[in-house]
DNA sequence: CTGGTTTATGATGCGGAGGCCATAATGGCG
DNA sequence: CGCCATTATGGCCTCCGCATCATAAACCAG
């Protein structure tokens, strides 16, 4: 269970799933993350570009973290090729 | 060659490395990427909470990408331990 | 030390992210 | 089908990230 992202849709996938596996509503993940609920939507829908630290607060909320790589392999998990 | 990161400081950092590793400076950067160097050199200092699409524009430029996984081991890299 | 490159700092102005409230749309479930 | 929980929209307002220009500080030859 580990997300590759290049682009802010991806990371909204990855919270979304992240959350629903946790069994977390928005509303709870608003609770302990200290973002609303209005906003985790909104990035979980890939609207707006969210701040860095937006971000890393719903992560440690998550339990998730990241990791920044070189783009080896072209695309492997077979999803966006937008650009 | 592959960052873990869990706060704007360790992506900034992030950066930082593979910009070097590429030989890069701060100005070529900012061409290939559209970013302003002013704005990298605060990135790259962890000043200032980045905007994700700002972040994959330098990500894009220095062919990176992100990985999002769950925080399985105990901070292994051994530095930040900060909460 | 001196000059040139690279990086950092500072100020201004605009646009957009997110806090916040209200409400609409959606989705089970009995 | 109505009812309640969950999620999505929209508006308002404040704050701050980034573009942009100017300049200072730090580096690094030579």
């Amino acid at each position: 269970m580990t997300q590759l992202a290049r682009t802010p849709k991806d990371i909204g996938h990855a919270i979304r799933e992240a959350r629903k596996a946790k069994g977390f509503t928005q509303k709870e993940l608003a609770a302990r993350s200290g973002v609303w609920q209005e906003t985790i939507s909104k990035i979980e829908n890939g609207v707006a570009s969210t701040k860095l630290e937006t971000l890393f607060d719903l992560f440690a909320a998550l339990d998730l973290e990241i990791q920044v790589q070189p783009r080896s392999k072209g695309s492997q998990s077979g999803l966006e090729d937008i650009f």
